[in-house]
DNA sequence: ATGAAAGCGCTAACAA
DNA sequence: TTGTTAGCGCTTTCAT
């Protein structure tokens, strides 16, 4: 039933040395003898036990995923690109969905998780990405990490794959007012993020940089949700000093503004303009679809995880990587 | 910096076998000797070593989530029920995603990674749980794992939980009856699902104990997915025959139904009433929102790991489960 | 109730 | 280039 190396050894008449080297790829065996080895693996079925080999080698080839975070295109889009990377290079992937704790807690928690199951590293996304305590925190402890973060200003600086919220929320911003808006409204997301306080600061360097003036009664509050664009939009409408157009800190708020305008008889982008942010599937749901900026959620989580894996096989390509979301022009602010 | 069993038991002045024994709550150890060992680990803040006590049980306590979904919300959902159990029960998960192979290729990929990993057991989800072949292949390589399929007429047998999709689709297809509908249209997702003709099937036997028709120009086959049920409702009301109700396979289709259906103009649900299946955010999402029936995926899970676990531990509880979702009555097909 | 010793299957020096 | 010999940290007989 279960075969192992000592199996493998005898078959190909070498010793079990020979058949580690072998399956490690180390280069010191001549090429008929590890044919030999070849050779018997596959007329046995052979596969090397990962507990035995992560014992004698005190460390694993698993990584975790620590999230905290309802969106689950999000989750979901994180975790392919994460695995893409882990299928092939060998290493296996964790997931460990956790709930808003403080950061100490948090940390314990991590350590806790590290020396249990001797993970190899974690990849965190925001928020826990972007507290400071608990990244030093991992860092005295020796624990391996990348943090993806949205690129405020120092946060963690070192391990990390960040991307450029602002400079997006900017081209966005701008690209209404070349559409000669005047009166754009935004729609503030969940303020645990730090991508919402750099969403906002590309929303307000754009207007600053076409000389207009922000009116913060033109700014909205709420949460990443469509139920909150949807109250977002309705409030920005009630004001006295209406908007032309709206950009949304997401496409889910912006898909709930353009649901809720529309449904007060709104033309679109005619009457209001409409621009959200992630290119998510709710982006291309919504009729006209939306102007919005791709968040290459995958990629970055490849670039997070080729970042971590590099580091853990020493090869340190200091991948510190930066992504900046590209503008996609659709119909919700461009008409047809 | 790393503590291991010896170190506890030297501070414990104890054997290794007996703090063994303490970690594991075997039952023979005095009080006292348990508190000593108890306060050892504390103050070293002792963790076992998973590596070496999975070689030396040879097995792991980590289990494999093996699934092809396009459906994030699904996916989600169903990674957090399986986590709660495992958390209550020292076990990991580790997630699968694969890409739709043959079932003889799915089996030996799954046999391999269970081999490799020393997997304790696979939680699997359609379309691979449906698959009779790889099912009782992974019997007969004596692979755990529990199956979440439609309840089909007899898919695997044991090792299931069972989602009644035929009994919910009757009850909701009932309802637009009850309504008075008589013209109901039906908007078919994709067939490599069981759960897609279950489905269907609670919907003709509806019909048909209501001593109604089924008009097969009346039935639509898509996709899971919102542009599909756009272009579905697109297509039924071409026809000559146009539908008073829809019965959409999902809450996506049903989203897209109902969007491009308010675009042309009709009133919801007076001019047309559409209910989905699943009860996702989408649901909540529309305006008005859908009535649906609750597919509690967590839920779901939940049973499956528990059976699993119950099964890993020989606790064998036969917790053969069966699940019906319940129909949730809102605005899509009721007037306000 | 407790302990001694022999593995679990592999890798890591060190020899040869 | 290949093999020998200790471990890695825990569980399991089997004694005591």
């Amino acid at each position: 039933m279960k075969v192992s190396i000592n199996d493998v050894a005898r078959r190909a008449e070498v010793s079990i040395k020979t058949v580690s080297r072998v399956i490690n790829n180390e280069p010191s065996v001549r090429a008929a003898t590890r044919q030999k080895v070849v050779s018997a693996i596959e007329e046995l079925g052979y596969q090397p036990n990962q507990a035995a080999r992560n014992l004698a080698r005190s460390r694993s080839y698993t990584i975790g995923f620590v999230y905290s975070n309802p969106n689950a295109y999000y989750v979901v889009s994180m975790q392919e690109g994460i695995i893409d990377v882990c299928q092939n290079s060998g290493y296996e992937v964790m997931i460990h969905p956790l709930p808003l704790q403080e950061q100490q807690a948090v940390a314990d928690y991590l350590e806790n998780l590290v020396t249990r199951t001797r993970l190899a590293g974690l990849v965190l996304t925001p928020p826990f990405s972007e507290m400071p305590e608990l990244l030093s925190n991992l860092d005295n402890r020796n624990i391996e990490y990348v943090a993806i973060q949205s690129s405020a200003p120092s946060l963690g600086g070192e391990r990390t794959v960040r991307v450029n919220d602002r400079a997006a929320a900017k081209n966005i911003t701008s690209h209404l007012i070349d559409q000669g808006h005047q009166q754009i409204g935004f729609l503030r997301g969940d303020p645990t993020h730090y991508a919402t306080q750099e969403r906002e600061a590309g929303y307000r360097e754009a207007l600053l940089d076409a000389h207009l003036t922000v009116d913060e009664s033109l700014i909205y509050s709420g949460q990443y949700s469509f139920e909150s664009g949807s109250e977002g939009v309705n409030q920005l409408l009630s004001n006295s000093k209406k908007p032309t157009a709206i950009f949304a800190s997401n496409d889910e708020m912006a898909a709930g503004a353009l649901f809720r305008a529309r449904l007060t008889g709104l033309e679109i982008p005619e009457q209001l303009a409409i621009a959200g942010f992630e290119n998510s599937p709710y982006a291309t749901q919504t009729w006209p679809q939306l102007t919005t900026a791709t968040l290459p959620v995958a990629d970055i989580a490849q670039l997070a995880t080729q970042q971590l894996l590099a580091r853990l096989s020493k090869r340190d390509n200091e991948l510190d990587s930066e992504v900046t979301p590209e503008l996609i022009i659709r119909g919700s602010t461009l008409p047809a």
